[in-house]
DNA sequence: GGGACTCTAACGCCGCGTAAGCGTAT
DNA sequence: AATACGCTTACGCGGCGTTAGAGTCC
């Protein structure tokens, strides 16, 4: 850590459990940039930036594209601006709504998934035993 | 369907829910080729390799590599054939059991993604629900 | 011969992994 | 001054999607 409470990349790919390639690519593409840069270009988190991180990584089963990370991203980060009211809320809300639903259908697709991946599994081993002996 | 049972790639993209591309793209790299192809050039699939497409779709949550992929149905096709025995057969056998192995694995990481993206969805949802009025 | 179907070849895209070469922090 | 850490730039890759233009089936 840093001064003023600010982490360095290497410490929050350690605490996030992300690469620091993907750090930085979710800089240029602006799904989680840095609050700020060491006077030697190094990048600097705050804890809020680091929670970004850590959403962001918990988004990944969802599977979106990263612009649509990001745009979810920003739709909460807005909705915590209680600045912000009347219609503009009322379209961020909407907007944070169908990515909940979205997380709904995915979850239905995971759960298949699942299912038939365990299916596999289970036809695997019992070929793998069947045949054994 | 086309003579001798054998069909032609439309039906089977239908039938098994891979788009044709996809399917083209299994041949190419040897995850299920045709058994067959027509005086013109069109392939042809016989009920069994239409299997063999079903399985590599089933598989697809593995999140093999497509090599994997060949790899593992290879083995199981091999298996079937009792011709081959003893130390051969032995081999396939582990390989099978690494690939079964594998894909339990898969099923806890998919739980986690599961349950960590159920986690997001409701979040998702109150946010947008709390935000409401 | 007309319409539906299929073919190959090639480029494009996304989400990073992976060097290479060089600066920064302490 | 050594060591660990970080920076940018750029190429590569897997798994297809997507034209484009030509051929096949019946």
């Amino acid at each position: 850590m840093t001064i003023d409470g600010m982490h360095q990349i290497g410490e929050v790919a350690e605490a996030v459990g992300l690469s620091l390639r993907t750090i930085r690519h979710y800089e240029e593409v602006g799904v989680a940039p840095p609050s700020g840069r060491s006077p030697g270009g190094f990048r600097l988190y705050t804890d809020d930036d680091v929670e970004r991180l850590r959403l962001a990584k918990a988004l990944k089963p969802l599977d979106l594209s990263l612009e649509e990370m990001r745009d979810l991203l920003d739709t909460r980060d807005r909705l915590a601006d209680p600045a912000i009211k009347g219609k503009a809320r009322t379209e961020l809300v909407e907007r944070l709504a169908m990515y909940a639903a979205l997380a709904l259908e995915r979850c239905n697709l995971l759960e298949e998934q699942l299912t038939s991946v365990r299916e596999v599994a289970r036809t695997l081993r019992n070929e793998s035993v069947t045949t054994k002996k």
